[in-house]
RNA sequence: UCCGAAGUAGCUCAGUGGUAGAGCAACCGGCUGUUAACCGGUUGGUCGUAGGUUCGAAUCCUACCUUCGGAGCCA
């Protein structure tokens, strides 16, 4: 202990500390998000950011003053609360603070958003003060575990960061739009996939991952689509598709675990049924495009036939046959993008792979092994109108000692909702970027 | 872009042709263990915008705006 702490009379924690300091006198720095009160005992319902815990004020004991100043706080208002710690089995928390001193920073008036229901549009308007709820307090804590454990995870696989450019000069896939913008005198767009130069910085690095935003100029309106989202891109050399795949489910059962085990207090307040989560583990199963065309034909889907690209509803429909993520592998070449090996032993489909998350929570991994033949990939470019030019470089790296590798990209949102059990993407980024939605 | 739903108090909603309502929030008061606390009182409105029908429109009609849900596209 150093001498400034042996000075000090009273310690000052932060929530989360609490129950390493029971029976002792404590400071903290808190909002108050809500209180309720009687004529001689208040509740004051504390949060820091670390933690949420109830601190109580009885009048007969903290004294006429400090039970007035009580009564008087505003919801949202920061102070800093003296008092001692105590362990009661009535908070969810465990502890509660008996509340000895009241120190007002700020008084907050008329903070909008009060303890009842509110409608979505209300909300996401309020998005800055919304994050301070608990319910988002939570997804926010899921989505840092989830960020956590991936860099644990490519970490201590032996993978690389590697943070491709966000302003490009070329589209990866012609299909999506992109959101168009100038550089200096130059044409450019933002970033939808890093992928290509990731396969560039494999070819330096062996096995590499990048984590950055993406964004996608689509109209898409639904509550799995973002305009802006963060994307997981790992790519691999001298790796296979198989191999590959085992890499995806070992990952994806690694944030799945990591944040059941970090995080239990905040599923908890997010009511999720844990016990689907548990069952997450490697391996998981896999079903080719042409069984998963028969498996909806014979469920009743007249809508679908080979050489289609699944909606929302036929992956639902699969999905739902399983209690694990699934991966769709081996689609039809004519709905996948150009740089997709073909299967060796067939012309028609490619060796690539989605993975589907339970529950309805869609496509959260879209991966494949590349093209590294030069010929085959020329004539891929060629056959998908592509400007040749802007593929230059990329080319290139078919050229220059080529060897197959594989790769995927992890859409970090989707991942948050699924496993935090959130309704929409919107709740699972500190400032979703929607249709129609640039502010705050 | 298409299909469907909705805009009434700060918020969530009821009111469907005849004086604009409730709950919550705010403000005043009461209550010793509350969990969106509870009880009594007060304040609070250009009924999304524009036009039309009608003796009379939040309510019926037309157009527009905005939002929500879904589709396509995708992670």
């Amino acid at each position: 202990m150093t001498d400034l702490e042996e000075n000090q009379p009273m310690h000052k924690i932060t929530i989360a500390e609490m129950p390493k300091f029971t029976g002792e006198q404590v400071k903290i720095g808190a909002w108050l998000s809500n209180k309720r009160s009687s004529g001689k005992i208040a509740f004051l319902q504390l949060r820091d950011g670390t933690g949420f815990v109830q601190g109580v004020v009885v009048k007969a004991e903290a004294g006429e003053e400090i039970f007035a100043a009580a009564k008087a706080l505003t919801q949202e208002s920061s102070l800093y609360i003296t008092g001692e710690v105590k362990e009661d089995s009535r908070s969810s928390f465990g502890y509660e603070l008996a509340v000895s001193g009241i120190e007002l920073i700020h008084e907050a008036t008329d903070f909008p958003i009060t303890p009842k229901e509110h409608g979505t549009e209300f909300l996401m308007d309020n998005r800055h003060l919304w994050l301070r709820s608990r319910k988002q307090h939570a997804i926010m804590k899921v989505r840092n575990e989830i960020i956590r454990a991936t860099y644990e995870f490519f970490n201590d696989n032996g993978f690389v960061k590697v943070d491709p450019p966000i302003l490009t000069g070329s589209a990866p896939e012609g299909t999506s739009e992109l959101f168009a913008t100038k550089y200096f005198e130059e044409d450019a767009y933002l970033s939808q996939s890093g992928q290509l130069y990731m396969e560039a910085a494999a070819m330096a690095l062996g096995k590499v991952f990048s984590f950055g935003p993406t964004f996608r100029a689509e109209k898409s309106k639904t509550r799995r689509h973002l305009i802006e989202f963060w994307m997981i891109e790992p790519e691999m050399a001298f790796t296979e598709h198989a191999e590959s795949l085992e890499v995806q489910e070992q990952y994806v059962a690694h944030i799945v675990q990591s944040v059941l085990k970090n995080c239990p207090l905040e599923l908890e307040r997010l009511e999720r049924d844990t016990s689907k989560l548990e069952k997450i583990k490697a391996p998981f199963p896999r079903i080719s495009y042409d069984d998963a065309v028969k498996f909806l034909n014979e469920q009743g889907f007249d809508d679908i036939e080979w050489g289609d690209d699944f909606g929302a509803p036929h992956e639902t429909a699969i999905a739902e046959s399983f209690d694990m993520p699934v991966f769709i592998t081996n689609y039809p070449i004519g709905i996948k993008p150009f740089y997709m090996q073909p299967h060796p032993e067939r012309d028609d489909v490619v060796l690539c792979a989605d993975l589907i998350a339970p529950e309805g929570y869609g496509e959260i991994i879209g991966g494949s092994e590349r093209i590294h033949d030069f010929d085959l990939l020329k004539n891929r470019i060629e056959e998908h109108k592509l400007d040749e030019e802007a593929y230059k470089w990329y080319l290139e790296l078919s050229k220059y000692g080529a060897v197959p590798h594989s790769g995927f990209g992890l859409g970090l949102e989707r991942t948050v909702a699924w496993i935090s059990g959130a309704e929409h993407v919107r709740e699972t980024i500190p400032f979703p970027r929607l249709l129609n939605r640039l502010y705050p």
